[in-house]
This record gives C-alpha cells, sequence and structure tokens, in this order.
DNA sequence: CTGCAACGTTGCAGTCACTGCAACTTCCCG
DNA sequence: CGGGAAGTTGCAGTGACTGCAACGTTGCAG
C-alpha cells in the first residue's frame, strides 16, 4: 500500500514477527510458559527489541496491529453520518470478521486463547480498552458530544465493544459458522434496552 | 457482625490495613511510585504477606474487598424477582453509592485515581471484571438463562458496570453532588437502546 | 488443661517483566 | 557524500511476583 521507505517496511516486518512468534507460542505453550526471551528468538530478535514495539508481553500475544485498528475506525468514519453509533459499530465489527476466513480465524483464535487461558481475560480488557478511547473520539465526531461531558460516546462504544468480544467467545465454542449470528444477537440485546428474552 | 473467631478478625484487620495504607500511599506520591515494600512497611506488615491477600501491587491499591462485594451480589439477588436485571443493578449501584458520603467517597475517591493515573486504568477494568464475572452467575439465576449459552447475562452486566464506571469518572470531575444524576444519566442510556441524545 | 492440627505470617531465594542509557548500525535526505 | 534521524542491541538495574520451608497463634478435641 503506502509504501513510505524500506526502514518503515522493515518496522512493521519486525513488529509482525514477533506479534506471529508470541501468538503461536502462547497457544503452542500456554502464555505464562513462554517467557519474553522465547519470543524474541522466534522471532530472530533482541529481547529489547520486543518492549520497543509491544508495552507488555501480553500485549505482544493479543495486540491488534495498528494498521487493523487504524481500518476499523476509518470503516466506522466511513459510514453514513445519519447512521446511529451502534448500527455503525455493529456493521463494522460484523463486517470485518466474517469478510474472510482469515479474518474470522484472527479473531476466533485469540478468543480461543484468552477462553483457554484466563490469565489473558485482563490483557484482553486492555486491548479492547485501547480500541475503545480510539472509537470514542470517532463516535464524538459523527455525535457532535463532548466524550468528557456526556456519557453517551463511551458508553454506546464500552456495550458495542463488549458485545463483540462476548459472542466471540461463544464462536470461539460454537465454531466459526456461528460468529456471525451472535455478534448479531448481542448487537440486539444492546438494540432491544436489554428487553429480558422470553425464551 | 458474624465474629468467627479472632483469627479471621486479624485476618481482615491485615486485608484492610493493606488495602488502606496501598490507597493512601498512591494518591500521595502516585501509583507507579509506591512499592510493594512500602505499602508492606506502612500497612505494619511483610511484604510478602501482601501478595498472601492481594494478588497484585494495582490489586491492592484499588480491590474492592469480599465484603462489600458480596453485599453487592446479595442487594441485586434481594430485589424483586419481577425486575429486570438491567434496573435491579441500576438501583442497587445507585443506591450504594449514594447511601452515605463515606460510601460515595469511597467510590469517588478510586475513580478520581484512576482519572490522575491512567495506569491505574486497566487495573480498574480488572477490578471490575472480578465484580462482573460475580455479578452474571447472579443474573444467570435470576433469569434462569445459562450464561454459556446466552449473550444475555454477561451483556447486561458489563453494560451496567460500564455506565457506573463513567458516571463516577464524570461524578469525579463533576463533584459528589452530581453522582447520582450521573449514574442515573448512563443507566437510561442503555434502557432506551443507546438512541442517540437529541440535544 | 493439653497437645495437635489448621492457618496466617514471615524470610529467602529465585525468576522474569520491564526500563533507562549508551553504543552501534542502517537508512534517509540534503 | 556527509550528517542526522531512527531502529536495534547489550547491559545493568529495579521491582513485581512465586514456591518453599520454618515459625508462631489460634481453634479444637480429648
Amino acid at each position: 500500500m503506502t509504501d513510505l521507505g524500506l526502514r518503515e517496511r522493515k518496522k512493521h516486518e519486525t513488529r509482525a514477527a514477533i506479534a506471529r512468534a508470541a501468538l503461536d507460542l502462547a497457544v503452542a505453550h500456554g502464555p505464562s510458559a513462554v517467557t519474553v526471551d522465547d519470543i524474541a528468538a522466534a522471532a530472530g530478535v533482541s529481547p529489547r527489541t520486543v518492549f520497543n514495539h509491544f508495552g507488555t508481553k501480553d500485549e505482544a500475544i493479543l495486540g491488534i496491529s495498528p494498521e487493523r485498528r487504524a481500518e476499523l475506525l476509518d470503516a466506522v468514519r466511513d459510514r453514513p453520518a445519519a447512521e446511529p453509533p451502534l448500527r455503525a459499530i455493529g456493521a463494522v465489527f460484523t463486517e470485518a470478521m466474517t469478510a474472510s476466513d482469515d479474518a474470522a480465524a484472527f479473531w476466533l483464535r485469540r478468543a480461543q486463547l484468552v477462553a483457554a487461558h484466563p490469565d489473558l481475560r485482563v490483557a484482553q480488557l486492555a486491548s479492547q480498552d485501547q480500541l475503545q478511547q480510539e472509537l470514542v473520539t470517532v463516535v464524538a465526531e459523527r455525535t457532535g458530544l463532548d466524550p468528557d461531558a456526556h456519557p453517551y460516546p463511551e458508553l454506546v462504544v464500552s456495550a458495542a465493544l463488549a458485545a463483540v468480544r462476548i459472542a466471540l467467545a461463544r464462536a470461539a465454542h460454537a465454531g466459526p459458522a456461528r460468529l456471525r449470528r451472535a455478534i448479531e444477537d448481542a448487537l440486539a440485546v444492546l438494540a432491544d434496552g436489554f428487553a429480558p428474552p422470553t425464551t
């Protein structure tokens, strides 16, 4: 895409190599059994370099790349202005996670890893929170609301991402085929004002 | 209350002393400037003992005591069975946080600390998550829904606690007088199905 | 009252995540 | 081609957290 020189490209490659090594090793041996030195060695890089790209070992395992995050943000920005925020965010994530088998696998693999290793739950929330704070500014733009003065932007983003996370956790058990349906079901609960479902 | 012997009482006192020291020191010097040894010394206890009561330094600073958590859980359980979960949780937290000046101060002090030190944001989410998982089982009981099969329980708890957290953050700026109103406003957004507010 | 078992506290040694700093190398740009 | 910017690396250090083996108290049963 936008190739900004050899330097940038190598940096991205390094980051990607670390992230891939971290996730693979965590899946293989469990996150707590993997050291930063292991990750660095598997990525062919110095341990110090891992922390030049990630603030935390867990972030190296679960973190979402800035590119992927920027794509999601732009996609939300590009939704029709008349569309309410919940619907806009829901559409973007439903689309992004079911666009291809690779995309679905990317998200489901992380969800399965977190489900298998509850120690990662906090790291998952941290990762979600990072995306959340960025999305809040987008929703603030779209709605013209000041996030410090009105709870709406942070609240709608927080709930929408929680819905996606919970749907992913369910699909991690039930299989990829259920992913789209799981996300839509969860978002429907939000749109209904949390009316208790009548089974 | 339920005095289960001298041993239990001393254990609770130890835990309380550590928590108080941790919070006080964090407020005074900033969380990152406080070591576990500092906390232990201020609490008159061995550093090792801190980790017998708390899994993490941040948990010692922000953690909610099991008693307080149990009270909240029981309060939700005791709400009328016909009341929908969102309303039940909302009522309990609104009540608990505005019941007394002490209660409001307890929650607002933590919110202010987190606002002043973003490093604590993740720890706050971790603390919330712990309460969340316990509340999910309560909502599961109330609704008769299996949390693994249906997203509703986890979703409604997640959204409700997010509303409370966001309202606390706003009240941390605006002052304790706004607390009740802030919580009610945030919960109203949820009940309205995230209809975009028309200013 | 007395021993015995359960439990909380402590010290110790060790591992490992994470940081600041100072080279060193490589790429970019004038 | 020269100089500055940026990424990588090694090193030394701090501090969170853990397992383990005493140790002293408390609770309980005989």
